[in-house]
DNA sequence: GGTTGACAGTTAGTCATCTAACACTTAGTC
DNA sequence: GACTAAGTGTTAGATGACTAACTGTCAACC
């Protein structure tokens, strides 16, 4: 064996890699509006599914209930996002992003897209396709932190 | 726009969730040892390639040199690896892992390789050929945190 | 030969996340 | 209705990683 599967030559590391490198591109953009990483995507997301729970939020997240929890504590103290529960199940708490919340984050996706488009430039759209159903078939079989 | 970007229909989602799905499944072994993914990352390339410096290591893991130096104080005081200043420039440590860091990593290359295998388990070669063939096209402009 | 700037590593302080334990709510069961 | 188990969220403590500032070393240059 000629390279460590630790290291770019292997499609695991290659993956890595290229998550990593999405990472750092998006850094500019959410440090400019003091944000972590996860708080940018989680004030995202609310903005586009309004009233989601926190165990959801921990499910397409990937993260823990706990850190849901302390980040959005972080969020609704700047008041960017507001927490009420749910008068149907009371166990729940149904997340809002704010006016102030949206507006700040207001731009996200299309600077994500933007991301994507810039680290996908090396492929034209049919091959674009082919990865993604390549990508399909082995995120289709895999442990479940889906969204419903 | 039917989904956000940050949702596993989109390629970046999708190589996040897979990059996730690969870093929890190697979680038991490494918990077994009592390491962190990135001391068993450290000590698995340290012995495939000894010597390294730790501004290399920094680059390999894509983190800083300050992350570096507390992780393997980690490693140093169990005994695990071994930092000997270059004697042809002293501002360098080479890293060594010690006997007992291989046997502790045994089979950690191993250990990747089933991982990456059961992930990949939905593809047959030749389209594991293609798929690491796209994403060769993408790291290749990736920036530069690379290997020399 | 001293000065300057780049390179290599460490330290201190901060922040985010995780795990484990806890409190509260709901639903099922006797 | 009381008991039990599962669902939801929070808190506390430990860990890990980052940024910024620092020390020490090398190389180039006048």
């Amino acid at each position: 064996m000629s390279d460590s599967p630790s290291e770019p030559t292997t499609i695991l590391g290659q993956l890595r890699w290229i998550a990593w490198a999405q990472r750092k591109a998006g850094e500019d953009w959410i440090r400019e509006r003091e944000l972590s990483h996860e708080q940018s995507f989680a004030l995202g997301y609310l903005t586009q599914h309004p009233g989601t729970i926190q165990r959801e939020l921990a499910r397409v997240t990937r993260t823990s209930a706990a850190s849901v929890s302390s980040l959005l504590q972080g969020l609704e103290r700047r008041g960017l996002v507001e927490r009420r529960t749910d008068p149907e199940n009371e166990r729940r708490k149904l997340v809002y992003a704010t006016e102030a919340g949206s507006q700040l984050v207001a731009g996200f996706d299309t600077a994500l897209v933007g991301i994507e488009d810039e680290l996908l430039a090396p492929l034209d759209p049919a091959e674009r396709a082919a990865l993604h159903a390549l990508l399909a078939r082995i995120t289709a079989q895999l442990p479940q932190p889906t969204r419903d």
